[in-house]
RNA sequence: GACUCGUUGGUUACG
């Protein structure tokens, strides 16, 4: 019961739901907090109705439970149910609240995520940072920042989330700047930094610098400090971070893939993503564009239907592979065999056909999208 | 001990 919580949630992160599962079951009588960290595994691997399967067996759900179910809707897109959730609650507490507003920012509703953070009873920390982050990740520094003057404290979440805010405005300066008067960053604010750093290929050398002067490295430090590498096409480095990590994960393994397909190095890409331990549809996809970008379009294809478990950007990727290489037809074929079409597979067919002079085709698929930017 | 907020990889566009 005391470890069954840690197991649950560490199987939950590496998507082993199963065992995760297995770890339940074999409890007689669980606890409410393991059938929540059921719920929230279940949540956070997109099954949804597993999650509420749980909920609904849950013997006395208390707060947390209902507050645990509110989030597994919202993180799965099912804003609407979520909100209804929330208005059937019988009592709400300031997680609740938080929970009702970061559903509403993560969706994409700033104005009722305002709403919501305006009118609840007594707003804390995580109030605050989670209603800075819905202004800030939408690109409005502004509000943003007069929210972040209004915020009783500074935290670690309301720092790293406004220099992520200047850094994906590529205002770099700026965000070195709030960096550099953050007393003591965390890894999650360094690591912040360092993908600022790392995402244009200005500032290898700052990203370098600030990664040895790390005292604290996560995975993802060292992703990120590969990620850097790879963007600028030094693949000798890529390969020596590669080479030099303590743990590998899948998100390392796809990086390199993407490296290698960059340059052109097909085997390499091929020989990396047949080694990878565990392979999800990033990695697929990153192997599947690699081939479609260096003219490979039958293996693509050949590839593409090998993907196992085919998320909506494997479809866009192969979908814009056929694209990029002028072939509408094939192209379009994809994209009418799509369960879902997001903004980017219509954006891909629109600027496919532009590209291949195709104007008024271009125009007749840019007037018949569901929504247009 | 469980529930709410921040960082890394794959597609299009934006930049």
């Amino acid at each position: 019961s005391y470890l069954a919580n840690h197991l649950i949630d560490m199987y939950a992160r590496c998507d082993s739901l199963a065992e995760a599962r297995a770890v339940f079951d074999s409890l007689e009588r669980p606890p409410t907090p393991v059938w929540t960290a059921l719920l929230v595994a279940y949540g956070r691997n997109k099954k949804l109705d597993e999650a509420r399967a749980v909920f609904d067996a849950i013997p006395r759900p208390n707060l947390a439970c209902w507050n645990a179910m509110l989030s597994a809707y919202a993180q799965n897109g099912r804003l609407r149910t979520a909100r209804d959730f929330f208005d059937s609650m019988q009592r709400r507490n300031v997680i609740s609240w938080n929970a009702m507003v970061a559903a509403y920012a993560q969706n994409g509703y700033l104005e009722e995520a305002r709403q919501t953070f305006d009118k609840m009873p007594d707003p804390d920390l995580v109030s605050w940072n989670t209603i800075v982050t819905a202004y800030a990740k939408r690109g409005d520094l502004v509000e943003a920042r007069k929210l972040l003057r209004r915020m009783p404290k500074q935290t670690p979440v309301s720092q790293t989330v406004m220099v992520l805010a200047y850094a994906q405005e590529g205002r770099i300066d700026e965000a070195r700047e709030l960096f550099e008067q953050t007393r003591h960053p965390d890894v999650l604010c360094c690591n912040t930094m360092l993908g600022a750093y790392a995402q244009t290929g200005q500032h290898l050398v700052e990203a370098s610098s600030l990664f040895d002067r790390m005292v604290a490295k996560d995975d993802v430090s060292w992703n990120t400090m590969l990620k850097a590498y790879v963007t600028c096409g030094e693949i000798e480095k890529a390969e020596g971070v590669f080479a030099s990590m303590p743990r590998r994960d899948v998100v390392s393994w796809t990086s390199m893939v993407t490296a290698y397909g960059q340059a052109g190095d097909l085997e390499a890409a091929r020989r990396t993503f047949d080694k990878m331990p565990s392979k999800d549809p990033a990695a697929w996809t990153a192997m599947l564009t690699a081939y479609g970008r260096n003219g490979e379009l039958e293996e693509a294809r050949s590839f593409f239907e090998d993907i196992p478990t085919k998320d909506s950007v494997a479809w866009n990727a192969m979908e814009a592979a056929y694209a990029q290489a002028g072939d509408m037809v094939a192209a379009v074929e994809i994209f009418k065999r799509m369960a879902v079409k997001d903004q980017s597979a219509w954006n891909t067919l629109v600027n496919g056909y532009a590209q291949a002079g195709e104007i008024q085709e271009a125009k007749r698929i840019f007037d018949a999208m569901p929504q247009r930017d």
